[in-house]
RNA sequence: GGAGGGGUGCCCGAGUGGUCAAAGGGAGCAGACUGUAAAUCUGCCGGCGCACGCCUACGGAGGUUCGAAACCUCCCCCCUCCA
């Protein structure tokens, strides 16, 4: 399609990276006109505040987000507090609990403290849902309910899924993308960003905008990032994620844990490399005029410098060849004290549980079977040792290392 | 309401009276190897100071039996079809 000269360079940036822009001709006015008008735009991120952590897959989008505020545009950042009571439909079909109002102004104020790392302050607005949800009466609900089929919601992806793997859908979740079509009314967004798997909600959003007289929301997917596994998208609930406020040494260590094939990606979205380049580093990987070992590194370092610092970057990048290429115990580590028995002694093992290195006495025994125990750099082969008083560098496995000292 | 199929360890899933702490896979952990916490290979993988022993565990509660994840009763939950 045909693209005006006026917005063709701030379109292509919007473009690049993105999975979906829908529909393009609508994108193509809106940008026109806010040009015209010099009216910024209002692009809407629902988040859920059930879990205040954020990791680098939720960047991608936040990413995305700034770029729009680079442009002039504002950012409307909804905190889900009244959805999140739901859960967006993934498989999981539990209500959740009701966090108390706390809860939820706690969680919300360590998602401002990470957003806003990625996130402009100044042109973000930021709402609460229950702030609507909560007057809403149970007419208004059979409204909402009323603009919506069945056969619709059982085209959402994850619906179809489970409903054709014979696993529950609890009524309650078709709530989920109305309450998140609602906020768009609510908010007058002009455009939405989400992950792939929004795509569904993000189109609802669209109906029920025109069904309230509104114009409808473009839309805006970005691709989901793989987690550390490779196989599922990144989430806390996997545990396979890399997070924004995680120390430098983890965000190095779990960068340089990724497959070589997920670089690509990891550049692309993690990192906002545009495609191309992208494309380019993986080709000289291929060819042999890069190593995949320093592309990982350089990703590792962009990735910590990004949320901590170039120093703090390279000094993780350190101890990281310290720890796994010259299988070295870092200079520095944490210590933990513990206390001796009565007989003044303590056993390995209860040791090594309390310091949480081992989560049971067997563990402990078996971390020392097979010889994954070092304590001074000496292995450690007698699952009966007794330690005396003393301070001791302990080391367990590859890359767990404590001082621990008994009084 | 009727008929049928299910609920097993962190997850998936096999198991229909003892040989079951329960196959297999995944996850996790360790070791080897390396280019890294990649890949690959090998081993471990409920708890108990480790004991061919004890405890806990196959949706819940009872029961049958020398012995139950398995059989019976009731209950709870999930799925499919019919209404």
């Amino acid at each position: 399609m045909e693209i005006p000269a006026e917005i063709a360079e701030d379109w292509a940036r919007i473009r690049e990276g993105a999975e979906e822009l829908i529909p393009e001709r609508d994108w193509v006015d809106k940008l026109v006109r806010s040009r015209r008008e010099k009216r910024p735009l209002r692009v809407k991120l629902g988040c859920d505040p059930s879990s205040p952590d954020l990791h680098i897959g939720h960047s991608v989008v936040l990413r995305k987000l700034r770029e729009f505020q680079d442009m002039g545009h504002r950012v409307v950042f909804i905190i889900g507090d009244a959805t999140g009571r739901i859960g967006d439909p993934t498989g999981r079909s539990e209500t959740r609990p009701q966090l108390t109002e706390q809860q939820v102004k706690a969680n919300a104020d360590t998602y401002f403290q990470q957003v806003f790392r990625i996130l402009d302050e100044a042109k973000t607005e930021i709402a609460f849902n229950s702030q609507w949800f909560r007057s809403l009466t149970f007419e208004d609900a059979i409204r909402l309910l009323a603009q919506m089929t069945v056969a619709r919601m059982l085209e959402r992806d994850d619906f179809e899924k489970r409903h054709a793997a014979g696993h529950a859908i609890h009524l309650h979740e078709f709530l989920y993308p109305l309450m998140q079509g609602y906020d768009s009314i609510m908010v007058r967004a002009d455009i939405e960003a989400g992950g792939t798997d929004q795509k569904f909600n993000l189109l609802v959003g669209r109906d029920l905008q025109r069904e309230a007289g509104q114009e409808p929301q473009v839309i805006l997917t970005m691709p989901l990032l793989v987690g550390l596994d490779g196989k599922n998208k990144m989430s806390k609930s996997l545990g396979n994620q890399i997070g924004i406020c995680e120390p430098p040494d983890q965000i190095f260590g779990k960068a340089m844990s990724i497959t070589d094939e997920m670089m690509e990606e990891y550049y692309r979205l993690a990192l906002g490399y545009p495609t191309a380049e992208a494309r380019r580093l993986m080709e000289e990987c291929r060819a042999g005029t890069a190593h995949p070992r320093d592309l990982k590194a350089r990703l590792a370092r962009e990735l910590t410098a990004r949320y901590h610092s170039e120093a703090a970057a390279r000094e993780a990048e350190k101890r990281f060849n310290r720890v796994h290429r010259e299988r070295e115990r870092p200079e520095e580590m944490e210590e933990l004290r513990l206390r001796l028995g009565s007989d003044g002694k303590l056993w390995i093992c209860e040791a090594l549980v309390q310091a949480e290195l081992s989560r049971s006495n067997g563990e402990a025994r078996r971390l020392i079977r097979q010889g994954g125990l070092k304590i001074d750099g000496q292995r450690v082969d007698d699952e009966m040792l007794e330690l005396g008083r003393g301070s001791f560098d302990v080391q367990a496995g590859r890359r767990r290392f404590l001082k621990i000292t008994l009084t």
